[in-house]
DNA sequence: CAGTATCCAGACCGATACTG
DNA sequence: CAGTATCGGTCTGGATACTG
């Protein structure tokens, strides 16, 4: 299983931050369905060395924290789709910052 | 020792937040060298369960990144500070960044 | 296709003891 | 005061096999 963040209360995003771009994948699943590959096969297909077992994990993460919703379409065979919710929007202007900052670096050196 | 985390060249700004964010007690650490709690006992004395050997992991971290720089004052006892670089001073920005994001969140619920 | 259960090698970090 | 070396417990995440 996973360790609990938080004692109580809301999570603060100072934690959700540590807990998600600590965590191996989860900015790569993150980019994805920012992206439009928003299907967990895909989403396994397109990254070498995620496992359907990690991916699973950084994406019930990414729903705990509000950040993604999950779509299932009762369809055979199963269809599933994820997609960021509002506030996974403002999250994802926080990385879009430091794409921002990788750019002062490359101009002052 | 620590694991490398690039094959070469420059370190992607976005793998130095990974690697900063999700270490344990750098965001600490970044934090008192903001606010002028500067010399490594002075960290090790304000933070309950830090160590000085985890403090110098971190602390080596910050200045391999470029994030903060050290200074060495030649006297007995030894004294020795640390500070943000200005680079240090853009990447902090990101994290107030995130600080921000927390508001919305409250006033969203 | 989507998701879960199990196993285990290795990374992380806290405690301790030590040097300059 | 500043910093390093070592040891060992804990947790992460990759491989595999399985269900619906």
């Amino acid at each position: 299983m996973e360790k609990k963040p938080q004692t109580s209360g809301n999570p603060s995003v100072s934690h959700m931050v540590e807990n998600i771009v600590g965590c191996k994948w989860s900015m790569t699943v993150l980019a994805m369905i920012r992206s439009g590959t928003n299907r967990p096969g895909a989403m396994v297909r397109e990254v070498d060395g995620l496992t359907a077992k990690v991916l699973n994990e950084r994406l019930a993460k990414l729903i705990r924290f509000g950040i993604a919703e999950k779509t299932v379409f009762p369809v055979t065979p199963p269809h599933v789709e994820y997609r960021l919710t509002s506030f996974g929007e403002k999250f994802v202007g926080v990385i879009d910052e430091i794409e921002r900052l990788q750019i002062d670096l490359d101009q002052t050196e």
